[in-house]
DNA sequence: ATCCTCCCCTAC
DNA sequence: TAAGGTAGGGGAGGAT
């Protein structure tokens, strides 16, 4: 249990030093789009790590808005010199350099960033003697000269000048006559190489490994155990409960909303995790202590918390391990205490509800009370402040005001441990200088564009804009509440309740696949991590949505080890006709979604599925194991298909009821409900035949070709060999067919040679069975379609057709309704020429 | 106008 | 090594 770290210890292979080693967030990404030239792009993603948070937080207000009123004049004063240069040389001048910047420049810090990334260079936050070619200064400091001097291979010094004016010459100049003069003076410095490294993004290709992901492919669940995003992510449902439990406690009842002017506090945990980490360990009292996952001290372990005394040293929640040493060498590393997160969140709302009955969860260890006509707010905040201390150690600050958001807001200038409160009268004159940021739903991006606005603090917000023109730039919505904020107006009430609009489970670490099968088996684990939170809830959902992460064609080998990267995100979603919540028609529906987001699995670096357009579920016969299968309660597309299939049959026998009987039909004739009624026969089939719990057990390990397509064969590791006997299931000759066919010209034949109305089938069947095989054949089709010469055994209509109604095939099933435009999603329109089957 | 899908932003 | 989740709000743009 006391599994406490010590510094230093375990710091023994360090992996290769990775080119590109700032951070790039989940969704901060696609800004770089067209920023520069290609070998400009790792650093143009330099450029884009400015903006995390805690580099923001990093300096206090004053200091913060001098370097941004410098940085907005720099900005303009070199936007002429970098048009100028732009396109200078292949690349970029700073091509392999990559610096690192240190104290105070002109240009400033964040200009050279700029610059770095306008020409191909790299920028480094901090200092690492592995990755950084060039660290830019104006005056070293004697403790810098003395670490600098201390350093086996010292990184050149080098005055800003040096970028400056090689920008101004339009080649990257020897950078000898700017390094600085003390260090000059050192023996050898100016005789160094120059030495520049591959352009970031070029680097050695590491290479893939099964190991590199395949650990976690099995292991869905221990990475949920471990990850603190989804602990506080999914803390939320749970407060539900603890705030049922404390009902009992009869709190006393605020004064009703509207009646009067509402009291309203805020209560925040100090740094929660760190705290915790203090109290199981006291010798860390004092200490800095950061929270992470690794003990190493050198790793890209993600800090998420930390001490007051940590954050003296500029240490911030989001930095990686091995930067928050370089600021705080004497940095303790202390793990994770999730239980005990729980217990003391308990023990946090239990204190709440002593206090009132409405208390609004903000999180594990952050709430919203109402104190209306309860009492004077600050002997009601230290009161909890006692108690909460006394049973567990750890420091609260509270913030009151008239308002959920200048309580919030006045929190942040009680921490730590206090109490601060914003009455009426001066909420205006405290408003003025608060950085827009502070704003709660002011984030980055915002922050950004109002930035660009001139806008930066909330005064700045009362003067510049109208609130129409605020609107244009950021929504109605966005706008309203940015300018009611700003003017610490909000009409919010404390809510204890509230209902949940959709349930979902992603994972964008450690994913990396070698197969489809791969991400499917994947999406199987998540379906049953959803199956279990709607059981919980006693709710079922009718809209499944994909999402997927997927590799930027160009990006580099992320930074953080085992990280995403740079990815686009893609998500697509179908409705069913009635609300679901069973893990094998939801990854069922899932993977149909991957299919047609038609995605390679080697480029996948996050898989989640959600649940949306929720109902409450009826609890009664929902215990898992069986009966649900049978007993009519069946979810989801099969209900919808069954009803659909009846409707056909009682519309009369145009086309539809028959079976496999001998005249051709055209492709146009056969009814989408018809479709759907044949899956539906080939379904119930299916469902009497096999007991496969989930569809996946039995596609994962397929690849034995048609055998597995009819659902007999369990295990049948068999013959590669197709039947080659005409099955009584119709479309199985087909599939026998298909399955033997091993080139394109060859499935082009079959096709041929198939009548429309098996196709169907034998889609239709493979969407439940075999969606490999779909896919393959789809991919054929198209790579017929893209000329050669066996597309002439169908005719390239022949082979449109085909493809369409494959297409359509899919996208009817799975959709639980007619689709409006039946082709579109499935990848008719995907122009791909790669993959030849 | 209103809905739906896909996407982005934000907070913890 | 490390564990970059979860949920809500809302906008753009197309379909109805």
């Amino acid at each position: 249990m006391e599994a406490r770290r010590e510094e230093g210890g375990g710091g023994e292979d360090l992996p290769a030093p990775r080119p590109l080693s700032f951070f790039l967030g989940p969704r901060e990404e696609e800004e770089a789009e067209g920023m520069a030239g290609p070998s400009g792009r790792a650093a143009v993603m330099a450029h884009r790590d400015e903006g995390r948070d805690w580099q923001i937080e990093e300096h206090d207000g004053s200091f913060r808005k001098y370097m941004e009123a410098k940085e907005a004049k720099l900005r303009v004063q070199f936007a002429k010199k970098r048009a100028a240069v732009a396109g200078a040389g292949e690349g970029g001048i700073f091509r392999g350099v990559v610096i690192h910047v240190n104290g105070y420049t002109t240009p400033s810090h964040s200009e050279l960033k700029d610059l770095m990334a306008e020409h191909g260079g790299s920028f480094e936050n901090y200092f690492s003697s592995a990755r950084v070619t060039h660290v830019i200064c104006a005056n070293l400091t004697d403790a810098k000269l003395k670490q600098h001097q201390k350093e086996k291979n010292p990184v050149p010094v080098v005055h800003p000048n040096w970028v400056v004016e090689s920008i101004r010459a339009g080649r990257l100049l020897p950078f000898a006559k700017y390094v600085l003069d003390r260090i000059r003076k050192e023996p050898g410095q100016s005789v160094l190489p120059v030495a520049p490294r591959p352009a970031a993004g070029g680097g050695t290709p590491k290479k893939r490994s099964r190991a590199e992901g395949g650990d976690l492919l099995n292991n869905v669940d221990s990475f949920f155990k471990n990850s603190r995003l989804h602990f506080i992510g999914s803390w939320k449902a749970k407060i539900e409960d603890v705030m049922a439990a404390a009902a009992s406690l009869d709190p006393p009842k605020p004064d009703p909303p509207g009646a009067a002017p509402r009291r309203v506090v805020h209560v925040d945990i100090d740094c929660f995790f760190a705290s915790v980490a203090v109290r199981e360990n006291p010798s860390l009292e004092g200490k800095p202590v950061a929270v992470c996952h690794s003990e190493s001290t050198k790793g890209t372990a993600e800090i998420s918390s930390c001490s007051y005394e940590a954050r003296k040293f500029g240490v911030r929640a989001g930095m990686r391990i091995s930067d928050a040493r370089d600021l705080c060498p004497s940095l303790v590393q202390a793990p994770y205490y999730f239980e005990k997160y729980q217990e003391i969140s308990v023990v946090l709302y239990r204190t709440l509800l002593r206090s009132s009955a409405r208390v609004q969860p903000v999180s594990i260890d952050e709430a919203y009370l109402d104190i209306t006509g309860l009492g004077d707010p600050r002997e009601i905040c230290e009161d909890i402040r006692a108690r909460f201390l006394g049973e567990t150690g750890c420091t609260v600050s509270c913030g009151c005001s008239h308002n959920m958001l200048l309580a919030k807001i006045a929190t942040s200038r009680a921490k730590p441990n206090g109490v601060f409160a914003i009455s009426s009268d001066e909420s205006e004159a405290f408003m003025a200088d608060l950085a827009v940021r502070e704003i709660p739903g002011v984030g980055w991006k915002s922050s950004r564009r109002l930035e660009e606005m001139g806008v930066a603090t909330c005064g700045d917000l009362w003067r510049l804009s109208s609130k129409t023109a605020l609107q244009k730039s950021f929504g109605a919505k966005q706008g309203e509440l940015i300018w009611d904020y700003s003017r610490g107006i909000d009409s919010r009430e404390v809510k204890s309740e509230t209902k949940r609009h959709s349930v979902g489970a992603e994972i964008n670490w450690g994913i990396r696949f070698e197969h489809r099968e791969d991400a499917v088996r994947t999406l199987g684990k998540l379906a049953e991590e959803v199956e279990r939170r709607l059981r919980r809830a006693g709710i079922r959902g009718r809209c499944i949505t994909l999402k997927l992460k997927l590799r930027k064609p160009n990006a580099p080998p992320p930074p953080k080890f085992l990280g995403h990267g740079w990815c686009d995100n893609l998500s697509r979603s179908v409705t069913l006709a009635s609300a679901a919540d069973d893990a094998g028609l939801i990854a069922r529906e899932a993977v149909a979604l991957l299919l047609r987001l038609d995605a390679d699995p080697r480029e996948i670096r996050g898989l989640g599925i959600q649940i949306t357009k929720l109902d409450e579920g009826q609890p009664a016969a929902a215990d898992a194991s069986e009966g649900r299968a049978r007993s009519g309660g069946q979810p989801g597309i099969l209900d919808t298909f069954m009803k659909a299939g009846r409707r056909a049959e009682a519309a009369g026998p145009s086309s539809s009821g028959g079976g496999g009987r001998g005249e051709s039909v055209r492709l146009s004739d056969i009814d989408v409900n018809e479709q759907k009624y044949i899956l539906s026969m080939i379904q119930v089939r299916q469902r009497e035949q096999s007991k496969r719990k989930h569809f996946f057990e039995g596609f994962v390990g397929r690849e034995r070709g048609a055998a597995r397509w009819r659902g007999d064969a369990e295990g049948d590791p068999g013959p590669r060999e197709p039947p080659r006997e005409p099955s009584p299931e119709p479309g199985s000759a087909l599939a026998a067919a298909l399955g033997q066919a091993r080139f394109s010209h060859e499935v082009a034949a079959v096709l041929a040679g198939a009548e429309a109305k098996d196709v169907v089938e034998w889609v239709l069947r493979s969407v439940e069975s075999d969606l490999e095989s779909i896919w393959r054949l789809l991919r054929a089709v198209r790579s017929l379609r893209g000329g050669g010469p066996e597309a002439t055994a169908m005719g390239a209509e022949g082979l449109e057709e085909i493809e369409g109604l494959i297409s359509k095939s899919v996208e009817n099933v799975y959709k639980g309704t007619l689709p409006r435009d039946v082709c579109r999603g499935v990848g008719v329109e995907c122009d791909d020429s790669h993959d030849k089957v």
